[in-house]
DNA sequence: TAGGCGAACTTGTTCAAACAAGCTAGGCCC
DNA sequence: GGGCCTAGCTTGTTTGAACAAGTTCGCCTA
């Protein structure tokens, strides 16, 4: 059952998406949302805030709130499914395992998966496609516990989140994402079909079950063009956070 | 004066930071909280939120919290401040002003910073440096009303977020990011000092005041290697979102 | 017309109660 | 040891009251 917070937030969602609202123009008040929705004052403040963490809206105190934006947001599930998001994009996409092998964790792997090193792990190559267009390279690293289940999926398996939630009734809960640009290498000029150095947008991407338990590591690198991130921030809530690279040419 | 909630955010976020709490292990529960910081269960509510927004902690109805991560997050002002950011960083921060103009807004411009086309703005172009390295070239869109604060600037000035601030009360509340991988043209490879095709890291933003007006409209190219984004995100909170591009390599 | 003032409105914070929905750990049984 | 059950604990939701801190707009005066 949809919270009533939730369900108020979805349909001041739609409101300002129809356009019921420019960007620009104010909401109503809190005390008329109230009425409007027959819910207390409190309810209405978490459906907004709801909207606020989306950057939909901005709030100062004493003023009503404004919109600020239309732009529609993704949900977890679907930023993490490739496949999910590509369909709901109108696109056609296919996925092919390259490559699926075995192997022992190396520290980097070790840590970001809260293994020790040597533990096995599941290293699975794969290249996914747009309208036939390669356009991102997944290397991703799955955690020993839950190698059988990626195994038993078939090479061609669209979306590999879809499937493990059928499967096994694994959940993700909780991402991590590390976005840079990188120089093609030579595997991935090949197999995105880019001149070597090209320019190639990496998101490095841990992702986690509800308990905290690390599934999977992953290096994914996009074809320039293909794809751009976005994220909205204010001074209540910044999401993105900027890192010191190592100052020196990527190789 | 600081919130209640907020000061009891801060309190359990260096307890995290200064390892009280591991990676994984449970924090107290509410009612615990609530005694120790002597507040209502409310109060303490919104402070693991804020923690919660921040991706350092992760909850599930009936189960205490988690930790979910130590990584310290950054403020609104300084993401927007490249200085302060470097400087916090412990990095030799300069910037140099390369070119500075107004003229007339084109479409984009003008739909960017709420303006009409032919309104006119202030184009800067900006080198940024580290170590006495180039890394970021930002191409900069003023709105036409802030063009006379920004141009008594010295072309030295190292935070512009900061003297426009102290300038004029300046204050950025809204930003949204738009992050992709490009390939360095002829003036980026230049003043970056790097090949031209040259992977760089693509960041444009637009940031707004509280009252919901545009100031900027900003493409910034950072050096690849030299800065890596980070967000985290959970499947109650997702800030992050993938856009397709136009799927034709890019330029 | 512009500026100042104040009342009314608006959002932000804190507290508390009550109930719903889930998790955890201990006990018991096979 | 494993499975099941349940009491107690824990987080999630909703309501409401009271107060703080800010904005907005109408009115008045210079």
């Amino acid at each position: 059952m949809t919270a009533r917070y939730a369900g108020i937030a979805g349909e001041l969602r739609e409101a300002i998406m129809r356009g019921d609202y420019d960007v620009g123009a104010q909401l109503p008040s809190e005390a008329e949302l109230a009425v409007r929705f027959a819910a207390s004052r409190g309810t209405v403040r978490q459906a907004v805030a709801v909207l606020a963490a989306e950057g939909l809206v901005g709030s100062r105190q004493g003023a009503r709130r404004i919109v600020l934006g239309r732009e529609r947001s993704q949900s977890f599930a679907e930023l993490h499914s490739f496949a999910q998001w590509a369909r709901s994009m109108g696109h056609r996409v296919t996925g092919r395992v390259l490559e699926q092998r075995r192997r022992a964790a190396d520290a980097a792997e070790a840590a970001r998966l809260a293994l020790r090193p040597g533990d096995a792990v599941l290293r699975v190559l794969r290249l996914r496609s747009l309208e036939g267009e390669p356009v991102l390279l997944e290397r991703t690293v799955y955690a020993g516990w839950i190698a059988p289940a990626v195994e038993s999926l078939p090479a061609d398996c669209e979306s590999v989140t879809q499937a493990l939630y059928e499967g096994v009734g694994l959940v993700f809960a909780y991402g991590e994402h590390l976005i840079d640009a990188v120089a093609a290498g030579t595997e991935d000029a090949r197999l995105l079909s880019v001149r070597r150095g090209s320019p190639l947008l990496r998101q490095r991407r841990v992702t986690t079950t509800p308990e905290g338990r690390p599934v999977e590591w992953s290096d994914d690198r996009y074809r320039a063009g293909s794809v751009t991130f976005s994220i909205r921030n204010s001074v209540d809530a910044n999401p993105l956070v900027r890192q010191v690279g190592d100052l020196r040419p990527s190789s």
